[in-house]
This record gives C-alpha cells, sequence and structure tokens, in this order.
DNA sequence: CGGCATCCTAGCCGATACTG
DNA sequence: CAGTATCGGCTAGGATGCCG
C-alpha cells in the first residue's frame, strides 16, 4: 500500500499566492477550522494528547490527531513521545509556534472588540 | 427543491466554540482560504471589483464575489456600488475591518521570520 | 463592468471500529 | 493512553455560461 499522504499544507495548491501573499502563508499553516484552536490551547505550555481532547471536546479524534501532525509537519508544534506503558506523549509549541502566541492574543482582542462593535450596530 | 439541511446539533457544538474561542470567532470571519488575502489588498484603501480580480490572479469570480459577500455580511467589508453605466463598484474595509490591518502585517511579520526559521533548520 | 446560476469534483470531516 | 483504518455525507470551490 502506497502512502501518498501529504501531511504538510505547504505543498498543496496555490504555492503561488503563498509566496506573493504572506498573509496566505499564515493561512495556509494554521488557517483550517482546528489547528488555531489548538495553538491556542497550547500557549500554556505542553499539553497531553487526553488533555487537549478534554479542552476541545466538540473535536474529533480524527481532526485533532489530523491536525497535530499538520502543525508537527509544519515545524510549528513539537510531539514528544515517552516509550512507556501506558504511553505518555506530549505536544507542545515549536519556536516559530511560541512567536503565534502574540498573533493568537491579538486576535482574541480583535474578537472582543469586533463583537461589541456588531452589537453597537 | 427539497432542502435537507435543518437546525444541526453539530452547527450550534460550532457556534458553542466560537462562543468559548475568540480565536475561532476570528477564523470563522477570516479563516477561509481568500478572505484574508482579499482584505490585505484592500489594506492601502478602496479597491475596485476588477482591481482585486487581477490583484488576486489565481481566485476564480465565483470565490471572489462570495468571498465578498461574506465579509459584507460580517460587517468587515463595505460595498460601495455607483448607479452609472458602466457599474462602478468599490469594495473597502469598516472600521473592524481597519482594525485587522495591524494584525495581517504581523502576520507577514510572522510569515517572514518562520520562514527564515524553517530555511535555517 | 460587475456580477449570478448551474454542474461537477476533490477533499474535509464525522462516525465507527480496531490496534499496540 | 494514544493512536489507525475505512466508509460515506457534505460542502468548498473550479469551470462554464448568462445577465443588467
Amino acid at each position: 500500500m502506497t502512502k501518498i499522504k501529504e501531511n504538510s499544507t505547504l505543498n498543496q495548491n496555490k504555492g503561488l499566492a503563498e509566496l506573493t501573499c504572506p498573509v496566505t502563508y499564515v493561512m495556509n499553516k494554521i488557517g483550517g477550522h482546528w489547528k488555531s484552536i489548538i495553538i491556542y490551547q497550547m500557549r500554556t505550555g505542553p499539553k497531553r494528547y487526553s488533555e487537549l481532547r478534554r479542552a476541545i471536546p466538540i473535536i474529533t479524534e480524527k481532526m485533532l490527531i489530523q491536525s497535530l501532525k499538520q502543525l508537527e509537519a509544519d515545524h510549528l508544534v513539537i510531539r514528544k513521545a515517552e516509550p512507556v506503558v501506558p504511553p505518555f506523549v506530549t505536544y507542545f509549541l515549536s519556536d516559530s509556534g511560541v512567536e503565534l502566541i502574540p498573533l493568537m492574543n491579538a486576535m482574541a482582542d480583535w474578537a472582543v472588540q469586533d463583537n461589541q462593535r456588531q452589537l453597537m450596530g
């Protein structure tokens, strides 16, 4: 069985746009429905797989692991597995990932302000 | 036309996630493949429809107009149509949209740094 | 010029079952 | 505990053609 699966988002389409638009570059890495949430959850430090599942109850196992793999392939998240029984796996932000935290906070601030605006008409 | 889609529990859960995660709130507004690019292109001022098409050559007409409509519905972009022949339509950022520009710039900065990091290993 | 409607496909995503 | 494998529905999004 050939494993054609490419986890990184970079080799998919829109490579050209990515070169000319840095915002697209970012969106291709954290633009999915789940990846930004996951990064946001890891802002406070390393998290176990089960911790992430509990922190984001509505995500399915498949989407969580898929997103984590993509984030790992894009070098935003690092996976550390201890060879013990039962397995002990933690995920934490890489240097690049950590640099995203201020951005996430800025997004969160904007979200609050935007919500205010909408409520006030 | 049968509309199978009714009120889905899943969609309600997504709404819940939006309330508890401000980052998700943001991603739901600018997280698509195109919307952030469009906003980024409008950072320098109002743009005509045809200008946007030329600025983002790889986007299809459908996606451009669809994204613009969503952005308009989310009050990030304002559409101004002059009732002349031929039509003259401009799009520009709302107050909330303008507040996104610093975020976009921060994303652009991060993209450059992240790219550097990947190249250096 | 600035759209909208339709058809169609790739792949995202959820559900379920199984593994080391 | 931390995953993998597979089926299948849904929808995002491309191609094409038409309209005020």
